[in-house]
DNA sequence: CTATTTGTTCTATAACTTGTAGAGCAAAGG
DNA sequence: CCTTTGCTCTACAAGTTATAGAACAAATAG
């Protein structure tokens, strides 16, 4: 799995391995039980302190999305229904829309993206998981 | 114009600000024209600094949907194309389709969700500009 | 012209965040 | 038993967030 992190971006380190993980998820390129790496060898991987990764890993197990254990590591979970989540989607992606809006992309352009965002994900081959 | 910003929300204030504002803009409560309040007079009402206030203005500034004007103050901008905006803005749609995605959304309930955002923008009446 | 309103810029400070660092504990598995 | 791995603790430097006050600069209103 090739995780795309740029350590000069004003992004954080941490909220950037989240957010690949969960495009990796999104992808296909991870399934439920999917191992990721362990935070050290992750962290050695990009040369960054495993602390960090330890914070990214906690942030996708608060959403539900990965399980943490110890020995065996951070497995991807399976989707769980959570009726908290998609009032909270719906609040980011309104300020994300609006954005666009107000830059005046036409919504149908807008959607036209979205659509093929969303079909852009599942057309990756899982990779074998070890 | 009413802006719904929570002061302890773990959300920077200035930013809350920033996507209140570009909504209101999308919503068709701002039009081109449309003066916001001063830095000073907004920042009294909401009972925070007007340092605050400013880097709102500042990031709405930078992205090019208002201007700022001595004397005038800040005064929405008519929308002008900018190529690398469409770019980085599918970059980050990108993450946040996938955080649906990995949540296990449909696709079409996604779709659905954000035509259902894009059409409530620009049904509310812009309000007097004073 | 003068006074006021407004954005702009400067310094300063306290609290929190980010990333690094190292030590060590705790449990699951071979 | 022992290794691997997550987990927790403390600590530190650098940056961000929000507050605070002072003063400057330009454009408008009277």
């Amino acid at each position: 799995m090739i995780l795309n992190v740029d350590l000069a971006s004003e992004v954080p380190i941490y909220q950037q391995l989240r957010d690949r993980i969960v495009e990796a998820i999104a992808d296909g390129v991870l399934t439920e039980g999917s191992s990721l790496p362990a935070t050290r060898s992750l962290a050695a991987d990009f040369g960054i302190n495993f602390h960090t990764v330890n914070k990214a890993y906690d942030l996708l197990r608060q959403q539900g999305l990965i399980r943490l254990n110890r020995k065996t590591g951070a497995v991807v979970t399976p989707t769980a229904a959570d009726p908290s989540f998609h009032p909270e989607w719906t609040a980011r992606a309104r300020t994300l829309l609006a954005e666009a809006v107000a830059k005046g992309i036409p919504a149908d352009e807008i959607l036209t993206t979205c659509r093929s965002v969303l079909d852009s994900f599942g057309t990756t081959l899982p990779e074998d998981t070890p």
